[in-house]
DNA sequence: TATAAACTCCCTGTAAACAGGGTGCTTTTA
DNA sequence: TAAAAGCACCCTGTTTACAGGGAGTTTATA
């Protein structure tokens, strides 16, 4: 019976214990490592590339390096190594950045553990696994414009969103930019039309959307 | 030995296995009911109030009756069963209604099993458990002002904030709430001066922060 | 290499927000 | 029963935001 190498990243530790047990008296599972966030489980894929990891488990809110970059990294410089995430219920957005960047398969928490082990399996078997909630989530996004909304916005105008729901006014954005004042403005201006919405108090309550803020 | 009867409340069914494979052998804790929510944990009490349950373990965000809710209705209906909240890490207001509600400990997720059973430990000894990182947020709080300033918010401000952070005008609000323009003006003016912010941005935030919004 | 998209900047107005005062009335509570 | 807090309103300014245009340059991409 073959053995596989799983990785595991979760900054809760009693939930990381929790996987542990679950997986520990699986015998054809060996847990190669524990991390509490994404880089260190990055960094260890990066250095020892040799090592045949099957499987990364991974939450999606980790410090240094959250799941959605982590799987980034790992289907970008080691495309051989499977990725589950293991985490809350999350946004449209999260779930669709995660599978355009080929992540393998997407458990919330409060599955079964049974469901997990599914999903563990079915990936190493080389398919994919989405919790039925996941889908729904997923399609969900897909009909509403929301992120439609999201991707025309472009990396420059998020900036400046950010910065308009810090409070900072027109002037005081365009000497941080090194802009023109008349550009913050247009920025607004485009903002406030692209987001339909009226004021700076619609345009804080987008970024807050969109996870601009701390 | 004494054997102490446990009920536990999670909506992550992951986490819960992971809690119980902590506890099931142990032998001197027994678990009698586990829940993905507090009502249900809330019902089984009332309704077996004869039979001695010794601890509640429960998470904070959970659909139906929350784990602040819970511990609420427990010390006011069942004062002898002791509380533990394990959760994430929570703003210290729901540290602070939690202890005012007499809750006899509170562990984040991210702590080790070890710190864990402490906790349980000490709770059913008769002490109180409070991890250190809930300490610092709970002292946070205190030495902060921002409860003090959610508190010293009128029913009236909250009303008129509400509707800025809605993305109405200052006309528009006046015209809802039968005031003249010159009244909300003062109080956004007041608003913008206790929340200490610069602008609807940073009011937009707090009637976020105070949960004003849907 | 067209063509689109993003980025940058500018103009003219008007409307709204922001700053810093003040008044009087009512309700709560120490 | 005073004092404090909340409520509603008013005034004079200044600053900023908002509305609705235009236009040139760079960058990515089909």
């Amino acid at each position: 019976m073959k053995t596989y190498k799983l990785i595991i990243a979760d900054d809760h530790k009693m939930f990381l214990d929790g996987l542990l047990s679950i997986l520990e008296h699986k015998e054809d599972y060996e847990i190669i490592l524990t991390a509490n966030n994404g880089k260190n489980v990055a960094k260890y894929l990066d250095i020892n590339s040799d090592e045949d990891i099957n499987l990364v488990i991974t939450d999606v809110n980790m410090p240094e390096l959250n799941g959605v970059e982590l799987n980034k990294h790992i289907k970008a410089k080691h495309p051989h190594v499977k990725t589950l995430v293991v985490s809350m219920l999350h946004d449209a957005l999260t779930v669709q950045t995660l599978t355009k960047d080929n992540v393998d398969g997407y458990v919330p928490k409060n599955a079964e553990k049974e469901e997990l082990l599914t999903a563990i399996e079915t990936i190493l078997k080389g398919e994919k696994y989405f919790s039925q909630s996941i889908k729904d989530v997923y399609l969900k996004g897909m009909f509403s414009n929301e992120q439609t909304l999201m991707e025309s916005i472009s990396k420059r105008e998020k900036e400046v969103l950010k910065l308009i729901a810090e409070e900072f006014t027109t002037q005081e954005i365009a000497d941080q930019l090194f802009l023109s004042k008349h550009t913050i403005e247009s920025y607004r201006k485009n903002l406030i039309s692209k987001l339909e919405v009226r004021n700076l108090a619609g345009l804080t309550k987008y970024a807050i959307k969109l996870g601009l803020l701390d």
